[in-house]
DNA sequence: CCGCGGGCCTGAGAGC
DNA sequence: TGCTCTCAGGCCCGCG
């Protein structure tokens, strides 16, 4: 489910609860999410405070006072929601009508701001994992993650570069956390819409012939490769305005839905007719890579 | 190394 | 009502 902006919103629900409180319990309701549970998972937590809450793609990394951050990744259908404490913690299978099973809620950190911080994840996509602050660098789930897509360093030269000598569709490489970390299957059809850049084009063709060749440090972007930054940039920062898309899972921490499906142009919308201004096309959904792209043909080069 | 397809899970919705 | 089938916002892994 949740891509940059979705996380985000968590992680701006999850921070005045968290900073600064001490995870007084902590609990492990099974034994793995995605993958086991480390056998001090629990331990490593219990009495640690919170100094603060950072978001790295599509991870939310809680640093700890012992110098270990616990690192938590949504999956597909992973959610937070904060409760009070003791706080009808999951009385029936459905609950604080949200349809969330309560079956799913498979962590809690009680915390001493009085908040209980509830993960519920259906799928089980997702998962958490405590690492030593000084050993970040090694971990090997963030290890290939490219640039941040809101971040200083990500700009049209970085991305036409790092897409030079890409055989693969301009989709399936914005897809692919190494080019740039955070977009997932809604944000990249909305922002190659909004650049009117077709997701079949090789992704090679964002640099100019001369950069195409992989790896060559001076290849210029084109203006494909700019107008795809401008449109990643803005379509990532109205979604986070918006507390992010829930199409089936995503909630803010607080229960409320974020709204920014209401703005998707194409994602979910075949057979609608294309928003851009006189165009006249038709929104088309195919399969790239065993997920839906949604664009339109006729303004999308 | 690179790109692709399968698999991991559960649940919602469509069609019969 | 209920069954079966498809699809879903992610990502690791193994194959060619």
């Amino acid at each position: 489910m949740p891509e940059l902006p979705e996380v985000e919103t968590v992680r701006r629900g999850l921070q005045p609860v968290m900073e600064g409180a001490k995870i007084v319990k902590a609990e492990a309701r099974r034994k793995d999410l995605r993958f086991p549970f480390q056998k001090d998972f629990v331990a490593r937590l219990t009495g640690q405070t919170v100094t603060g809450l950072g978001r790295r793609a599509k991870y939310l990394l809680a640093d700890l006072g012992s110098g270990d951050v616990l690192l938590m990744h949504l999956g597909m259908s992973g959610s937070f929601r904060v409760q009070k404490a003791g706080e009808d913690e999951a009385p029936g299978r459905f609950h604080h009508a949200r349809g969330k099973d309560a079956a799913h809620d498979h962590v809690v950190f009680h915390m001493s701001s009085g908040a209980d911080i509830v993960f519920n994840d259906p799928r089980r996509f997702g998962y958490m994992k405590v690492i030593a602050r000084n050993a970040l660098d090694d971990e090997p789930l963030l290890r290939g993650l490219g640039p941040e897509p809101l971040g200083n360093e990500f700009d049209a030269a970085l991305l036409a570069r790092s897409c030079a000598g890409k055989k693969t569709s301009l989709k399936a490489a914005l897809l692919d956390q190494r080019v740039v970390a955070g977009l997932g299957n809604i944000y990249v059809c909305e922002a190659l819409f909004r650049a009117h850049l077709s997701p079949r084009r090789l992704a090679a063709t964002l640099a100019t012939k001369a950069g195409q060749r992989k790896g060559v440090a001076g290849g210029e972007p084109t203006d494909h490769a700019r107008r795809l930054v401008e449109a990643i940039h803005a379509v990532l920062n109205a979604a986070i305005k918006a507390g992010g898309s829930s199409l089936r899972d995503h909630r803010q921490t607080s229960g409320e839905l974020g709204y920014f499906q209401h703005a998707f142009k194409v994602y979910d919308r075949e057979g609608e007719p294309c928003p851009t201004p006189g165009c006249g096309g038709v929104v088309r959904r195919f399969t790239q890579n065993g997920r839906s792209t949604f664009w339109c043909p006729k303004c999308q080069k």
